[in-house]
DNA sequence: CCTCCACAGGAAGCGCAGGAGT
DNA sequence: ACTCCTGCGCTTCCTGTGGAGG
Protein backbone atom coordinates (compact mmCIF):
# COMPACT_ATOMS: atom_id res chain seq x y z
CA UNK A 1 0.00 0.00 0.00
CA UNK A 2 1.25 3.27 -1.13
CA UNK A 3 2.12 5.77 2.08
CA UNK A 4 -1.30 7.40 3.24
CA UNK A 5 -2.01 10.91 2.73
CA UNK A 6 1.29 11.10 0.28
CA UNK A 7 -1.14 12.62 -2.17
CA UNK A 8 -2.18 15.37 -0.14
CA UNK A 9 1.27 16.92 -0.35
CA UNK A 10 1.85 16.25 -4.03
CA UNK A 11 0.48 19.17 -6.33
CA UNK A 12 -1.54 18.02 -9.24
CA UNK A 13 -1.34 18.26 -12.83
CA UNK A 14 -5.09 18.29 -12.81
CA UNK A 15 -6.64 20.61 -10.24
CA UNK A 16 -5.77 24.27 -9.40
CA UNK A 17 -8.40 25.04 -7.24
CA UNK A 18 -10.84 21.72 -5.61
CA UNK A 19 -13.02 24.45 -3.70
CA UNK A 20 -14.68 26.47 -7.02
CA UNK A 21 -15.82 22.67 -7.74
CA UNK A 22 -17.50 22.13 -4.80
CA UNK A 23 -21.43 22.47 -4.74
CA UNK A 24 -21.26 24.80 -1.67
CA UNK A 25 -18.91 27.28 -3.87
CA UNK A 26 -20.30 30.14 -4.55
CA UNK A 27 -19.45 32.42 -7.64
CA UNK A 28 -19.02 35.76 -7.89
CA UNK A 29 -20.78 35.36 -10.76
CA UNK A 30 -23.95 33.33 -10.90
CA UNK A 31 -24.63 32.54 -14.73
CA UNK A 32 -28.40 32.54 -16.07
CA UNK A 33 -30.16 33.64 -12.50
CA UNK A 34 -30.06 37.68 -13.21
CA UNK A 35 -33.63 37.50 -12.80
CA UNK A 36 -34.39 35.54 -9.93
CA UNK A 37 -31.60 37.48 -7.76
CA UNK A 38 -32.88 41.05 -8.55
CA UNK A 39 -36.10 39.36 -7.67
CA UNK A 40 -35.27 38.44 -4.41
CA UNK A 41 -33.50 41.76 -4.11
CA UNK A 42 -36.78 43.27 -4.82
CA UNK A 43 -38.52 41.19 -2.30
CA UNK A 44 -35.83 42.18 0.66
CA UNK A 45 -34.75 45.86 -0.46
CA UNK A 46 -37.58 47.02 2.18
CA UNK A 47 -36.07 45.19 5.15
CA UNK A 48 -33.01 47.30 4.30
CA UNK A 49 -34.95 50.65 4.25
CA UNK A 50 -36.23 49.59 8.20
CA UNK A 51 -39.66 48.18 6.64
CA UNK A 52 -40.64 44.74 6.17
CA UNK A 53 -40.42 43.25 3.18
CA UNK A 54 -42.40 40.93 1.31
CA UNK A 55 -42.21 37.03 2.29
CA UNK A 56 -40.73 34.80 -0.55
CA UNK A 57 -41.06 31.46 -1.76
CA UNK A 58 -38.28 29.87 -3.69
CA UNK A 59 -38.45 26.53 -5.51
CA UNK A 60 -36.60 24.72 -8.16
CA UNK A 61 -35.63 21.21 -8.41
CA UNK A 62 -31.55 20.60 -6.65
CA UNK A 63 -29.16 21.81 -8.37
CA UNK A 64 -30.90 24.57 -9.88
CA UNK A 65 -29.30 27.46 -8.22
CA UNK A 66 -30.94 28.04 -5.31
CA UNK A 67 -29.11 28.24 -2.38
CA UNK A 68 -26.13 29.20 -4.44
CA UNK A 69 -28.47 32.64 -5.09
CA UNK A 70 -29.75 32.56 -1.74
CA UNK A 71 -26.47 32.47 -0.44
CA UNK A 72 -25.14 35.10 -2.76
CA UNK A 73 -27.42 37.46 -1.81
CA UNK A 74 -27.17 36.68 2.14
CA UNK A 75 -23.54 38.03 1.43
CA UNK A 76 -24.41 41.34 -0.21
CA UNK A 77 -27.33 42.43 2.57
CA UNK A 78 -24.31 41.43 4.75
CA UNK A 79 -21.35 43.35 3.36
CA UNK A 80 -24.00 46.54 3.24
CA UNK A 81 -23.61 49.54 6.02
CA UNK A 82 -27.29 48.43 7.27
CA UNK A 83 -27.16 47.91 11.06
CA UNK A 84 -30.85 47.37 11.10
CA UNK A 85 -31.17 44.19 8.85
CA UNK A 86 -29.86 41.18 10.54
CA UNK A 87 -30.06 37.23 8.33
CA UNK A 88 -30.05 34.11 9.83
CA UNK A 89 -29.68 31.62 7.48
CA UNK A 90 -30.87 28.39 8.29
CA UNK A 91 -30.66 24.87 7.10
CA UNK A 92 -33.48 22.87 7.79
CA UNK A 93 -31.59 19.47 7.35
CA UNK A 94 -30.30 20.53 10.17
CA UNK A 95 -32.43 22.39 11.71
CA UNK A 96 -35.53 20.69 11.49
CA UNK A 97 -37.91 21.30 14.14
CA UNK A 98 -39.54 24.85 15.11
CA UNK A 99 -37.86 24.77 18.38
CA UNK A 100 -34.26 23.83 16.87
CA UNK A 101 -35.02 27.08 14.10
CA UNK A 102 -35.74 29.14 16.81
CA UNK A 103 -32.77 28.61 18.34
CA UNK A 104 -30.54 28.78 15.60
CA UNK A 105 -32.04 32.12 15.20
CA UNK A 106 -31.57 32.96 18.52
CA UNK A 107 -27.60 31.61 18.90
CA UNK A 108 -27.09 33.31 15.40
CA UNK A 109 -27.40 36.65 17.11
CA UNK A 110 -27.48 36.59 20.52
CA UNK A 111 -24.60 34.15 21.55
CA UNK A 112 -25.35 33.09 24.83
CA UNK A 113 -28.30 31.41 23.97
CA UNK A 114 -25.88 29.09 22.15
CA UNK A 115 -27.12 26.43 24.47
CA UNK A 116 -29.66 24.36 25.30
CA UNK A 117 -32.29 24.14 27.94
CA UNK A 118 -34.50 27.16 27.21
CA UNK A 119 -38.13 26.73 26.55
CA UNK A 120 -39.48 27.74 23.21
CA UNK A 121 -41.73 30.45 24.90
CA UNK A 122 -38.44 32.12 26.39
CA UNK A 123 -36.43 32.04 23.33
CA UNK A 124 -39.37 33.39 21.29
CA UNK A 125 -39.29 36.57 23.60
CA UNK A 126 -35.93 36.86 23.51
CA UNK A 127 -35.85 37.19 19.93
CA UNK A 128 -38.98 39.37 19.86
CA UNK A 129 -37.24 41.95 22.75
CA UNK A 130 -33.94 41.58 20.80
CA UNK A 131 -35.65 42.87 17.77
CA UNK A 132 -37.87 45.59 19.04
CA UNK A 133 -34.09 47.01 20.50
CA UNK A 134 -33.94 49.24 18.00
CA UNK A 135 -36.23 47.69 15.19
CA UNK A 136 -34.68 45.70 13.77
CA UNK A 137 -35.11 43.78 10.14
CA UNK A 138 -35.07 39.90 10.42
CA UNK A 139 -34.73 38.29 7.46
CA UNK A 140 -34.86 34.52 8.16
CA UNK A 141 -33.77 32.11 5.41
CA UNK A 142 -35.22 28.31 5.82
CA UNK A 143 -33.12 26.34 3.33
CA UNK A 144 -34.83 23.05 2.43
CA UNK A 145 -37.90 24.58 4.52
CA UNK A 146 -40.32 21.14 3.61
CA UNK A 147 -37.81 18.95 5.98
CA UNK A 148 -39.04 20.83 8.93
CA UNK A 149 -42.05 18.78 10.85
CA UNK A 150 -43.96 21.24 12.01
CA UNK A 151 -43.88 24.19 9.92
CA UNK A 152 -47.20 24.98 10.05
CA UNK A 153 -46.41 25.77 13.86
CA UNK A 154 -43.22 27.75 12.91
CA UNK A 155 -44.53 29.98 10.09
CA UNK A 156 -47.68 30.78 12.45
CA UNK A 157 -45.72 31.57 15.61
CA UNK A 158 -43.00 33.81 13.06
CA UNK A 159 -46.12 35.14 11.60
CA UNK A 160 -47.38 35.72 14.92
CA UNK A 161 -44.31 37.47 16.02
CA UNK A 162 -44.35 40.03 13.41
CA UNK A 163 -48.24 41.31 15.00
CA UNK A 164 -45.98 41.04 18.52
CA UNK A 165 -43.33 43.42 17.34
CA UNK A 166 -43.97 46.80 17.77
CA UNK A 167 -41.28 48.50 15.68
CA UNK A 168 -39.02 46.11 13.37
CA UNK A 169 -39.97 42.41 11.47
CA UNK A 170 -39.76 39.31 10.06
CA UNK A 171 -39.25 38.89 7.11
CA UNK A 172 -39.20 34.91 5.53
CA UNK A 173 -37.77 33.46 2.48
CA UNK A 174 -38.52 29.77 2.07
CA UNK A 175 -36.46 27.24 0.04
CA UNK A 176 -37.70 23.97 -1.25
CA UNK A 177 -37.34 21.36 -3.90
CA UNK A 178 -40.34 20.02 -3.78
CA UNK A 179 -42.58 20.86 -5.77
CA UNK A 180 -46.10 19.51 -5.05
CA UNK A 181 -44.64 20.76 -1.41
CA UNK A 182 -47.20 23.77 -2.07
CA UNK A 183 -50.24 21.28 -1.50
CA UNK A 184 -49.26 20.12 1.63
CA UNK A 185 -49.35 23.10 3.57
CA UNK A 186 -51.65 24.47 5.67
CA UNK A 187 -53.63 27.10 3.95
CA UNK A 188 -53.33 30.10 6.34
CA UNK A 189 -48.94 28.78 6.03
CA UNK A 190 -49.69 29.03 2.76
CA UNK A 191 -50.87 32.54 2.09
CA UNK A 192 -48.07 33.78 4.45
CA UNK A 193 -45.40 31.81 2.68
CA UNK A 194 -46.28 32.62 -0.50
CA UNK A 195 -46.26 36.67 -0.58
CA UNK A 196 -43.97 36.12 -3.41
CA UNK A 197 -43.22 33.12 -5.52
CA UNK A 198 -39.93 33.01 -7.26
CA UNK A 199 -39.33 29.58 -9.65
CA UNK A 200 -35.97 28.26 -10.47
CA UNK A 201 -35.99 26.03 -14.02
CA UNK A 202 -33.67 23.42 -14.64
CA UNK A 203 -30.32 24.24 -16.34
CA UNK A 204 -30.16 23.19 -20.01
CA UNK A 205 -27.36 21.62 -21.52
CA UNK A 206 -26.43 24.87 -23.23
CA UNK A 207 -26.58 26.40 -19.62
CA UNK A 208 -24.72 23.82 -17.49
CA UNK A 209 -21.49 24.09 -20.45
CA UNK A 210 -21.56 27.15 -20.02
CA UNK A 211 -21.65 27.41 -16.27
CA UNK A 212 -19.11 24.42 -16.18
CA UNK A 213 -16.67 26.37 -18.54
CA UNK A 214 -16.76 29.00 -16.05
CA UNK A 215 -15.92 26.90 -13.12
CA UNK A 216 -13.38 24.38 -14.82
CA UNK A 217 -11.52 27.72 -16.36
CA UNK A 218 -10.24 28.48 -12.52
CA UNK A 219 -10.99 24.89 -10.68
CA UNK A 220 -8.58 22.52 -13.18
CA UNK A 221 -5.24 23.56 -14.86
CA UNK A 222 -5.06 25.38 -17.78
CA UNK A 223 -5.55 22.82 -21.33
CA UNK A 224 -6.48 19.88 -18.57
CA UNK A 225 -10.50 19.78 -20.09
CA UNK A 226 -11.25 20.59 -23.55
CA UNK A 227 -14.87 21.37 -25.05
CA UNK A 228 -15.73 18.56 -25.97
CA UNK A 229 -15.66 16.89 -22.07
CA UNK A 230 -17.22 20.04 -21.17
CA UNK A 231 -19.83 19.44 -24.04
CA UNK A 232 -20.73 16.08 -22.73
CA UNK A 233 -20.97 16.49 -19.15
CA UNK A 234 -23.25 19.22 -19.22
CA UNK A 235 -25.10 16.89 -21.86
CA UNK A 236 -25.61 13.80 -19.17
CA UNK A 237 -26.51 16.26 -16.20
CA UNK A 238 -28.74 17.92 -18.28
CA UNK A 239 -30.37 14.81 -19.60
CA UNK A 240 -30.55 13.64 -16.04
CA UNK A 241 -31.98 16.36 -14.12
CA UNK A 242 -30.88 19.18 -14.96
CA UNK A 243 -28.50 19.54 -12.13
CA UNK A 244 -25.46 21.33 -12.04
CA UNK A 245 -24.04 19.81 -9.16
CA UNK A 246 -24.33 16.34 -10.95
CA UNK A 247 -22.28 18.19 -13.78
CA UNK A 248 -19.68 19.49 -11.34
CA UNK A 249 -19.39 16.01 -9.89
CA UNK A 250 -18.58 14.41 -13.02
CA UNK A 251 -16.09 17.13 -13.64
CA UNK A 252 -14.72 16.72 -10.45
CA UNK A 253 -14.61 12.65 -10.85
CA UNK A 254 -13.03 13.01 -14.10
CA UNK A 255 -10.22 14.51 -12.70
CA UNK A 256 -9.97 12.35 -10.51
CA UNK A 257 -10.13 9.59 -12.60
CA UNK A 258 -7.31 11.78 -14.70
CA UNK A 259 -5.27 11.49 -12.05
CA UNK A 260 -5.36 8.66 -10.93
CA UNK A 261 -4.37 7.15 -14.49
CA UNK A 262 -1.26 9.82 -14.03
CA UNK A 263 -2.34 11.56 -17.34
CA UNK A 264 -2.18 15.00 -17.66
CA UNK A 265 -5.67 16.10 -19.49
CA UNK A 266 -9.17 14.72 -19.12
CA UNK A 267 -10.89 13.24 -22.05
CA UNK A 268 -14.57 12.39 -23.29
CA UNK A 269 -13.62 8.75 -22.07
CA UNK A 270 -13.18 9.84 -18.75
CA UNK A 271 -16.12 11.83 -18.78
CA UNK A 272 -18.32 9.01 -19.47
CA UNK A 273 -16.82 6.73 -17.06
CA UNK A 274 -17.11 9.75 -14.06
CA UNK A 275 -20.42 9.80 -14.98
CA UNK A 276 -21.38 6.49 -13.90
CA UNK A 277 -19.46 6.85 -11.05
CA UNK A 278 -20.93 10.57 -10.07
CA UNK A 279 -24.66 9.37 -9.49
CA UNK A 280 -23.44 6.66 -7.49
CA UNK A 281 -21.68 8.71 -5.14
CA UNK A 282 -24.65 11.36 -4.76
CA UNK A 283 -26.64 8.33 -3.45
CA UNK A 284 -23.93 7.26 -1.13
CA UNK A 285 -23.56 10.15 0.11
CA UNK A 286 -27.26 10.36 0.71
CA UNK A 287 -27.19 6.95 2.48
CA UNK A 288 -24.34 7.27 4.32
CA UNK A 289 -25.99 10.03 6.13
CA UNK A 290 -29.14 7.96 7.31
CA UNK A 291 -29.45 7.10 10.84
CA UNK A 292 -29.22 3.11 11.20
CA UNK A 293 -32.89 1.78 10.99
CA UNK A 294 -33.69 3.97 7.72
CA UNK A 295 -30.52 2.59 6.17
CA UNK A 296 -31.57 -0.89 7.09
CA UNK A 297 -35.06 0.10 5.84
CA UNK A 298 -33.67 0.78 2.43
CA UNK A 299 -31.45 -2.08 2.21
CA UNK A 300 -34.74 -4.46 2.86
CA UNK A 301 -35.78 -2.86 0.14
CA UNK A 302 -33.20 -2.77 -2.19
CA UNK A 303 -32.86 -6.90 -1.06
CA UNK A 304 -36.59 -7.85 -2.22
CA UNK A 305 -35.63 -5.53 -5.53
CA UNK A 306 -33.24 -7.79 -6.17
CA UNK A 307 -34.71 -10.97 -5.30
CA UNK A 308 -38.21 -9.82 -7.19
CA UNK A 309 -40.00 -10.60 -3.73
CA UNK A 310 -43.29 -11.03 -4.05
CA UNK A 311 -44.03 -7.69 -5.39
CA UNK A 312 -46.72 -6.63 -7.66
CA UNK A 313 -46.58 -5.29 -11.03
CA UNK A 314 -48.76 -2.67 -12.12
CA UNK A 315 -50.64 -2.14 -15.49
CA UNK A 316 -47.89 -4.20 -17.83
CA UNK A 317 -45.41 -1.49 -16.80
CA UNK A 318 -41.83 -2.42 -16.42
CA UNK A 319 -41.20 -0.73 -13.06
CA UNK A 320 -42.07 -3.28 -10.49
CA UNK A 321 -42.99 -2.38 -6.73
CA UNK A 322 -43.02 -3.04 -3.51
CA UNK A 323 -45.80 -2.87 -0.88
CA UNK A 324 -45.25 -1.24 2.15
CA UNK A 325 -46.24 -4.31 4.65
CA UNK A 326 -43.89 -6.96 3.23
CA UNK A 327 -41.22 -4.46 3.26
CA UNK A 328 -41.65 -4.04 6.92
CA UNK A 329 -41.78 -7.90 7.64
CA UNK A 330 -38.52 -7.79 6.02
CA UNK A 331 -36.96 -5.27 7.91
CA UNK A 332 -37.77 -7.00 10.71
CA UNK A 333 -36.15 -9.89 9.94
CA UNK A 334 -33.18 -8.13 8.83
CA UNK A 335 -32.90 -6.45 12.76
CA UNK A 336 -33.76 -9.92 13.97
CA UNK A 337 -30.93 -11.19 12.32
CA UNK A 338 -28.89 -8.16 13.55
CA UNK A 339 -29.89 -8.68 16.62
CA UNK A 340 -30.85 -5.64 17.14
CA UNK A 341 -34.63 -4.50 18.17
CA UNK A 342 -36.83 -3.44 15.28
CA UNK A 343 -39.15 -0.30 15.68
CA UNK A 344 -42.84 -0.16 15.63
CA UNK A 345 -44.85 0.00 12.37
CA UNK A 346 -45.99 3.37 13.01
CA UNK A 347 -42.45 4.64 12.80
CA UNK A 348 -41.72 2.85 10.17
CA UNK A 349 -44.06 4.78 8.02
CA UNK A 350 -42.24 7.73 9.60
CA UNK A 351 -39.28 6.80 8.03
CA UNK A 352 -40.94 5.57 5.01
CA UNK A 353 -42.27 9.27 4.14
CA UNK A 354 -38.90 10.63 5.32
CA UNK A 355 -37.05 8.29 2.37
CA UNK A 356 -39.29 9.65 -0.05
CA UNK A 357 -38.77 13.10 0.77
CA UNK A 358 -34.90 12.71 0.91
CA UNK A 359 -35.83 11.24 -2.94
CA UNK A 360 -34.03 7.82 -1.98
CA UNK A 361 -37.82 5.64 -2.61
CA UNK A 362 -40.51 6.60 -4.39
CA UNK A 363 -43.73 6.14 -3.08
CA UNK A 364 -46.97 6.34 -5.02
CA UNK A 365 -50.11 6.42 -2.67
CA UNK A 366 -53.17 4.63 -2.77
CA UNK A 367 -55.09 5.67 -6.01
CA UNK A 368 -55.96 2.42 -7.61
CA UNK A 369 -53.75 0.15 -5.37
CA UNK A 370 -53.09 -3.13 -5.63
CA UNK A 371 -54.73 -3.29 -1.82
CA UNK A 372 -57.22 -0.67 0.06
CA UNK A 373 -54.74 1.90 1.41
CA UNK A 374 -51.13 1.11 1.05
CA UNK A 375 -48.24 2.64 -0.54
CA UNK A 376 -46.24 1.36 -3.69
CA UNK A 377 -42.50 1.64 -3.02
CA UNK A 378 -39.34 1.56 -5.47
CA UNK A 379 -35.83 2.47 -5.06
CA UNK A 380 -34.85 5.51 -6.75
CA UNK A 381 -31.35 3.99 -7.79
CA UNK A 382 -30.32 0.66 -8.62
CA UNK A 383 -30.54 -2.19 -5.98
CA UNK A 384 -27.44 -3.99 -6.79
CA UNK A 385 -25.54 -0.77 -5.84
CA UNK A 386 -27.03 0.44 -2.75
CA UNK A 387 -27.42 -2.87 -1.20
CA UNK A 388 -23.94 -3.04 -1.70
CA UNK A 389 -23.42 -0.03 -0.23
CA UNK A 390 -25.49 -0.69 2.73
CA UNK A 391 -23.84 -3.58 3.33
CA UNK A 392 -20.31 -2.17 3.24
CA UNK A 393 -21.63 1.08 5.21
CA UNK A 394 -22.92 -1.39 8.11
CA UNK A 395 -19.27 -3.42 7.82
CA UNK A 396 -17.52 -0.23 8.40
CA UNK A 397 -19.82 0.65 11.23
CA UNK A 398 -19.13 -2.58 13.28
CA UNK A 399 -15.34 -1.88 12.68
CA UNK A 400 -15.35 1.86 14.01
CA UNK A 401 -16.99 0.04 17.05
CA UNK A 402 -14.46 -3.55 17.50
CA UNK A 403 -12.15 -0.33 17.71
CA UNK A 404 -14.04 1.30 20.04
CA UNK A 405 -13.93 -1.37 22.15
CA UNK A 406 -9.81 -1.43 22.21
CA UNK A 407 -7.99 -0.07 24.88
CA UNK A 408 -7.97 3.65 24.53
CA UNK A 409 -4.39 4.85 23.32
C1' DC B 1 -74.96 -4.80 0.49
C1' DC B 2 -71.83 -5.39 4.63
C1' DT B 3 -67.68 -6.90 7.05
C1' DC B 4 -62.90 -7.73 7.27
C1' DC B 5 -58.27 -6.81 6.06
C1' DA B 6 -54.16 -4.08 5.50
C1' DC B 7 -52.62 -0.08 5.60
C1' DA B 8 -52.13 5.57 6.29
C1' DG B 9 -51.43 9.02 9.28
C1' DG B 10 -53.22 12.06 13.38
C1' DA B 11 -53.19 12.59 18.58
C1' DA B 12 -51.65 11.64 22.96
C1' DG B 13 -48.54 10.01 26.12
C1' DC B 14 -44.19 7.88 27.79
C1' DG B 15 -39.33 7.85 29.39
C1' DC B 16 -35.11 10.06 28.66
C1' DA B 17 -31.48 13.65 28.39
C1' DG B 18 -29.94 17.79 29.77
C1' DG B 19 -30.05 22.72 31.25
C1' DA B 20 -31.91 26.13 34.87
C1' DG B 21 -33.08 27.41 39.38
C1' DT B 22 -32.56 26.46 44.17
C1' DA C 1 -27.45 17.50 44.80
C1' DC C 2 -32.10 18.01 43.96
C1' DT C 3 -36.26 19.20 41.46
C1' DC C 4 -38.57 21.41 37.62
C1' DC C 5 -38.91 22.15 32.80
C1' DT C 6 -38.49 21.27 27.97
C1' DG C 7 -37.74 18.94 23.55
C1' DC C 8 -37.19 14.51 21.27
C1' DG C 9 -37.69 9.87 19.70
C1' DC C 10 -40.66 6.56 20.12
C1' DT C 11 -44.87 3.76 21.19
C1' DT C 12 -49.82 3.17 21.80
C1' DC C 13 -54.20 4.09 20.41
C1' DC C 14 -57.19 5.60 17.21
C1' DT C 15 -59.91 6.87 13.00
C1' DG C 16 -60.19 6.74 7.97
C1' DT C 17 -59.90 4.45 3.46
C1' DG C 18 -60.74 1.33 -0.21
C1' DG C 19 -60.42 -3.45 -2.26
C1' DA C 20 -61.59 -8.47 -1.41
C1' DG C 21 -64.79 -11.62 -0.26
C1' DG C 22 -68.96 -13.25 1.66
Amino acid sequence: MPEPFADLFKESDIFADREVLSPHYVPEHLLFRDRQITEIERSLTPSLRGERGRNVFIYGKTGTGKTSCIKYVVEKVRMLPVLRAKISYVNCRIYNSRYRVLSKIASDHMPMYAKRGFGVIEIYERIINWIEEDSKILIVVLDEVDIIRDLDDLIYTLTRANSDIKSGGITLVGVSNKLSFKEELDPRSLSTLYENELAFPSYNSTELSSILKDRVTRGFKPNVVDQASINLAAAIAAKESGDARLALKIMTKAGEIAEAKGSKAITVSEVSTAAKVAEEEIAYELIGMLPEHQRLIVYAVALMSISGGRYKKLNQEDDAFLLSGEIYNRYVSITQSLHKEAKGARLYRRYIADLEMQGIITASGSGKGVRGHTKLIRLAYLPEKIKEMIEKSLFNESAVEQKAGEPAA
